[in-house]
DNA sequence: GTGGTCTAGACCACA
DNA sequence: GTGGTCTAGACCACG
């Protein structure tokens, strides 16, 4: 698992690891019970504030992506098979994906070609076979 | 057109007038020439200031979606069909809705269904007939 | 002469009118002594306000480019081969000149294509031969 | 770097600080990475509100001329060699430049004179030489 | 009356 | 301490 940061974006560094993460649960790249790296690891391996990764993972952890423990250090909760969204999810979610795509309608792109974008990004989110365990990987 | 805001979003207000504009133009409720409020009258029926209305015009305007007149006012400038999208601008939304449909996948939202959701989105883009009439339609 | 205005540009209207006749005066289009149409005239043809003509007409004159009569309405001044710049002129359209040049620099031009640009358009500002006229000519 | 306004200038003051900044950029005064005063510092250096600054700031970071990191502050992001001009740009600045060609031009000055004037200027955009820093730079 | 600019003060998010 | 946002009031340029 690779984790690109850009320290020079616009988005908040701690977004862009949260994002990195999720992006990499939804790949299977980290299945549940898969162990990241401690904050302090993580912040000198990206060569960031270690409060900045710890911001990342607790908001990653309200989302119920992780489990934070003073032991065991971070730990992937969920993954793409663990359940249904949580409620109220779909509503707040539905609204940032219309705004989205409307940004794509509105530049230019044809319907045909935003929704073959859509199917392109999801077919990259394959889950691994049951088989595959990911635990300990380094970041 | 009604143009709904939540003001206790952690979402900026200028930003969520901008993300509403965008949504109206590709869904074809607004065509290119149809005219918007004035700063100072959206400001009003929003209860807002009326920079933070002008902020979120300027940046439609720098985008290349609105024209601001001091005699007309605000206008469209381009619709779902004017062009083509500019480059640079696929690899950035395509990030962006990377990140997006990862976080529905996460959730437990499977690929046919977040597919529904984007083939729902999409349709709901429907260009006007010809005939429709939208210029000067109030807020 | 055909003068073309961008009525939904972000230039004023009246900076426009006064650019396209220095334009043309610099390009030998307009010689000294060429009428110009009445403001009422050109404000009809081209469809904007009779007072809007008026300010470009007026800033021309504060130029020295135009002579404003009640009689012989609006008649070129100085062209081309009038003389030297007035003292101060120099200064400020040098600062301007730096300006713009180096907008194209930054944004990747380099210093050949920058002087090769101002070449053609230098070039294209052939004076007359002298037997030629222009008074009357209609915009 | 000195940067110098004039409070008294019909041109607007975010304005003067955008163009001051481009050609020092142009100038290679400011290679990329060279940082510029906070927006609040420049501000109480230059005697104004820092809401100016902001706006002139933010109007080189739309450019893609500056970094606004809320950690490092503003930081040059492209400098003369890094790319080639967007498309759409040279249009619109090869009319800028004619109106201001055609303005000498009409004030006396001959061809052979504003092509000297901008081959001085263009001349003066030197890249500096590998060794010279310019980090850290104060206004 | 429209948008644009400048000033001013307060609060927040980020690192 | 940095930039970002929101509010607020005054004045100007444009048409």
């Amino acid at each position: 698992m690779i984790l690109t940061l850009d320290l020079n974006s616009e988005i908040p560094i701690y977004q862009q690891i949260r994002d990195r993460v999720v992006e990499a649960v939804a790949a299977g790249e980290l299945a549940e019970g898969a162990a990241l790296p401690s904050t302090r690891q993580l912040a000198a391996d990206l060569g960031i504030n270690f409060h900045t990764v710890n911001k990342a993972y607790d908001l990653l952890r309200r989302e119920g992506l992780l489990l934070l423990n003073r032991k065991s250090g971070a730990v992937v909760r969920r993954d793409a098979r663990s359940g249904p969204p949580e409620p109220g999810f779909t509503d707040d979610w539905g609204a940032r994906l219309r705004t989205l795509l409307a940004e794509a309608t509105v530049q230019g792109l044809d319907g045909a070609a935003v929704l073959a974008a859509c199917g392109r990004t999801v077919g990259g989110f394959r889950v691994r076979p049951e088989g595959a365990r990911v635990e300990g990987e380094s970041v």
